[in-house]
DNA sequence: ACGGCTTGCTCGCGTTTAGATAACATCACT
DNA sequence: AGTGATGTTATCTAAACGCGAGCAAGCCGT
């Protein structure tokens, strides 16, 4: 485990590789983060060496980043990416942590199967983060439940007389229409992802 | 058996590892429960960790949470969600662990800017990771460079002839066809995710 | 070759912060 | 009164982080 300086200086060194394409000096290191002594980044240095990160040789800008050890749950942060531009580089090379990004009590995942969100970018097989919640918002897409029996993933809307509707995605599919003490909810959509 | 306070002390542990992706300090205890004293904390983990609910290392921010369900990265995975039917629940309660599934070397993140992928379930502001690679095969989805110029993410298709074709998944949109030598491989899709 | 320079390494020291430990106070309940 | 759960203050230790001096090895220019 690295503590938070540590993980400073092994993103430091990583960026300034890609960026300059050449390690850096200890000084470098020392600048970007605003440390005077080379002695403290030396230490560093070691404490990455010992536990994998990086290894060294006593060449000058010796360092060398070792990726079968990157630290896990984030990705470097490389840009992005459009349709008839070049990749936008993202200045300061940040990390995208995975952890944090869907982080929340009351969460947990489900697969889902069924076509009836594709046009929101949710297709057969991808998982969705559900939190918890009984209540939602008009527009939220949500976990509802109706008549305790089917289960289904929704966009929700509320309307006058107490009505419930359930609006698919999929311009093949209808939106349902419950009163609302037929309708349960289960949770609301706060993420999604796809393996390929 | 735990007393009441050191029953909120171990909830106040789990949830702070699934929110934050990291223990706390002691301090932090204290302040989320109302405690001013770090001793009645460390008391109270004492205990914890001699009834095997926790394990402490002496490091900063070094308390585990024994039960496997807590641990950063992951979210427990409920089951499948359909239309039409109840969820169907994973037997044994599995966990998704975010860190593993979009592991591997050589990976970064882009985010996506613009709809030439929406029918791939890939939409504007989604996140991206791609693994970098020089070749692929017809029918990866990759980030292609044009020209030296306009990087794209396209699913591809080598043609007789030395001829690439570039494939948008936008049925508003066209394939792009270029001879093979001014299309350049920077990297294949291997996860999509998005945050609402 | 020589000395000066840069670079990396080693070492000792100091400060700040967090965890560990102990002595003691309060309250409820028996 | 006695016991246990709970809380406070104070103190000690160790980790994390920082500074700087000094040394050795390679680089460079006169």
């Amino acid at each position: 485990m690295l503590s938070k300086r540590e993980q400073a200086v092994y993103e430091f060194i990583c960026q300034f590789i890609l960026e300059q394409g050449q390690a850096p000096l200890l000084s470098e290191i020392g600048e970007g983060l605003g440390i005077n002594s080379k002695g403290v980044v030396h230490r560093y240095l070691s404490a990455l060496e010992e536990q994998g990160y990086i290894e060294r040789s006593k060449r000058h800008r010796g360092i060398r980043v070792l990726d079968e050890q990157v630290s896990p749950g984030t990705l470097p942060l490389m840009g992005r990416i459009a349709a008839g531009q070049p990749i936008e580089a993202v200045n300061d090379q940040q990390q995208l942590d995975l952890n944090s990004l869907f982080a929340g009590s009351n969460r947990y995942a489900l697969q889902v199967k069924g076509d009836s969100m594709v046009e929101a970018g949710i297709c057969d097989g991808d998982w969705v983060v559900i939190e918890s919640a009984q209540t939602a918002r008009n527009g939220d897409i949500v976990v509802a439940l109706v008549d305790d029996e089917d289960a289904t993933l929704k966009t929700i809307d509320y309307r006058a007389g107490g009505q419930v509707a359930l609006i698919p995605s999929n311009s093949a599919m209808e939106a349902m229409v419950y009163p609302e003490e037929r309708v349960q909810i289960q949770g609301i959509l706060k993420g999604q992802l796809r393996v390929y």
